[in-house]
DNA sequence: ACACTATTTATAAAGATTACTATGTAAGAA
DNA sequence: TTCTTACATAGTAATCTTTATAAATAGTGT
């Protein structure tokens, strides 16, 4: 299933005439089968072992190529690094302020924003973005033990 | 009116025990006045006229505090830096992918959305962060104009 | 196997933000 | 008003993330 998605990839990879690196499809591996919404660096680390001399721009250049492609997402919250995550399903974030944990959950898609926003502003619309902060479970119990 | 907003956030700030200086005076006004969504640069230099000696630092160190006294929202758009928000009425806002430019849309406050995360994912919910993203009317032109 | 070109590596550089320290100053107390 | 003290500022260095660059390497079609 995980190889399903990733072999779907690599086609997409090839059809947009992107050659396939060891360095490559061990990033886009790692993408597809852990599911934490790792920043490059994260990847970089993660890969350390099996690629030694891997490069950081070799992180940062193939998830370019994979955002081009539209493969991945880029995320931004505020503080921290980008964070990347490969697009699946339609589905939105929500993020923990104690220890920064992201966890998908799904909600129709919001469509109606989109054209409000267009008829207010004047804008052609081409996508949003949406995302929940809050408290993790975890987080929510160490915080009520610590009293 | 802006007066106001001002003088209620200078209150706000005195109850967290922050003391008011001319250099963080002029950035609180400048984010009241100005609808800009300035970056800590923008303020910098919109300011460095007046204050010719004040500091980088003073502007990042104040938007800091702003943002821990909830006046000010922190917002950042992937590859540049972050964008500062003085927070006044709900609102969303809408960025033009070509030239940057924040706009400013009213919508309904999502509250819904906010509860079914909340249960899906057990998470404590605080707050929600929406933004929609196109072509501004100016950059369209400019793009049918080269063709 | 060859040739062509994308990709990787390694490093430097850029840009944004933070850390640090001496100096300065706001605000309450005497 | 003057004093005092803790907080704020300026100036700079340092850190962190990301991008740029150039030479070496390695996919892929022929």
């Amino acid at each position: 299933m995980g190889s399903e998605m990733l072999d779907h990839a690599v086609q997409s990879l090839r059809e947009h005439g992107v050659r396939m690196t060891p360095q490559r499809q061990a990033i886009l591996e790692y993408l597809v089968t852990e599911h934490s919404h790792p920043t490059a660096d994260d990847i970089y680390k993660a890969l350390a072992a099996r690629f030694p001399n891997m490069s950081v721009a070799t992180v940062y250049n193939n998830l370019r190529v994979f955002k081009e492609v539209g493969l991945v997402q880029e995320m931004n919250y505020g503080d921290a690094s980008s964070r990347f995550d490969f697009v699946t399903s339609k589905h939105y974030h929500i993020i923990c302020d104690t220890c920064g944990k992201v966890v998908d959950f799904n909600y129709p898609v919001l469509d109606e924003i989109e054209s409000v926003a267009s008829q207010l502003t004047g804008f052609k619309v081409d996508r949003h973005r949406l995302e929940v902060y809050g408290t993790c479970p975890s987080c929510q119990s160490e915080q009520s033990q610590t009293h």
